[in-house]
DNA sequence: TAAAATATATGATATAGATCAGTAAATGAC
DNA sequence: GTCATTTACTGATCTATATCATATATTTTA
């Protein structure tokens, strides 16, 4: 239960998926976490004080500066994470779902947090704590392996997105872009707009440019066919097209 | 023992640091390596069918695209690792030194190398075979710790450049790129110049640039009393200013 | 519902840095 | 040492995209 305040009323939000009902890693139904491969009995031990909690859209789960005492794991949400440059804009690095973990690489190195995680969602998070995931880490060589592989995705994914922001121009950038959304996010079942709400200027700062530029980009690509364009929302109509436009086919 | 052929003449390199030279890991001298947490027995298997090689000045260790089936360790000598963009223009995205492990990303991911790593100057490489690694790393959790210290460390880096690269200009970045070269490779005892060799061009790829601009802005941060020009070489003269430059003080 | 606030859209202008073109200097061949 | 090749440098344009300004549409508030 979430309690909102404006100026004259209270709107008491009865949301059904409720933190009380997040259940133990034991029966958690991410199929895709780092820690699908641990046995009951190391779930059960990652599962003692977890702490669980509900993030409204737009609220910080962490910021950049702070240190890390545990492990971040969407139950159920989408979550940004961006870091702030020293000119006020705002780069986004990665978006996460359901299953992903949060600000491990900053745990796992020990430093403050590099980025700021938000919530472009509502969301449930799980928060577990840095000396359980440590112990387990020691002595689990699936879990570590399963770390190494994440941080080697993280690494190319990081590269990739380094590549293009130097090689490609704003338009074969969001092109880029929209595809790794449906593929991240997936489609509406009714009307095919992309299942993750993100404003022109979010939009903006996951590619590198403004948001009048990706405006402009984004009614480009309607006119020749590749999206549509309903208010906020996007539709991708072509995407083989948009892959050609990103110049992923050569 | 190296041959060289020109076109009517053939010279021969005798070169001191014969390859014939390189010692087991186990009496390796380098002191940063990922392997220094070993144990001596295991350095010994490590050190099984280990392969070295010469590579001079200019050469490809691996290409992008190909497979992995080891891992690259730096006995000594200098690496830089590039991706080709559809254009023809390079990205240098990591630049490796003495004791640095080369390819360890694609062995991990099992996936090809997506960089090309070349020899920038002339190096002693070793060639760790991929089923001796990945037995100790199974093994041994104090080396996957170190693994998972790496990537954390590159995928940092990784970022950290992205952000550089959207939110700075070039002669920020310039300045930045400088210190990390004074940084990571020191500068020559007699002149004070980078202890690396690195053209106009190669400069141009590591700051996301073209040479011209590299040009322009080096005659710039010399005007305003940072840096030396002789030749190709750069002599850091005053790093503070260069920090303020690159916006590291903020 | 209307009013206010916020987000999207579009046009005009400015500019960092790329591209093109040519000269000068350094390096290497023999 | 001289010629040839490569690399460094300089100047003149050009262009993608940022910035500024303002209008329109959408969402939120009450």
């Amino acid at each position: 239960m979430f309690i909102y305040f404006t100026n004259k009323f209270y709107v008491i939000y009865l949301v059904i998926m409720n933190t009380d009902h997040i259940p133990s890693c034991l029966e958690c139904n991410n199929k895709t976490s780092l820690f699908c491969s641990l046995d009951n009995e190391e779930k059960q031990v990652l599962s003692q004080n977890k702490g669980q909690n509900f993030y409204k859209k737009g609220h910080v789960i962490f910021y950049e500066g702070n240190y890390a005492n545990g492990l971040y794991c969407i139950y159920n949400g989408k979550v940004k994470l961006s870091k702030l440059g020293s000119d006020g804009k705002q780069q986004i690095f990665r978006l996460s779902n359901n299953g992903d973990v949060l600000g491990y690489r900053a745990l796992l190195s020990n430093e403050p947090y590099q980025a700021t995680a938000t919530a472009i969602e509502d969301c449930y998070i799980c928060h577990i704590s840095k000396d359980r995931f440590q112990s387990i880490l020691k002595e689990n060589s699936r879990l570590s392996w399963k770390t190494i592989q994440m941080l080697s995705k993280d690494l190319k994914n990081a590269e990739k997105n380094l590549m293009n922001i130097v090689q490609k121009n704003v338009k074969e950038r969001v092109a880029e872009a929209l595809l790794m959304l449906v593929n991240t996010f997936g489609t509406n079942d009714k009307d095919y707009s992309l299942n993750v709400s993100l404003n022109r200027l979010e939009l903006s700062d996951l590619v590198g440019t403004t948001s009048e530029t990706i405006i402009r980009t984004l009614s480009e690509l309607k006119k020749s066919g590749c999206i549509d364009l309903k208010g906020k929302k996007i539709i991708v109509i072509n995407p083989s097209l948009l892959s050609q436009i990103a110049r992923l086919t050569d």
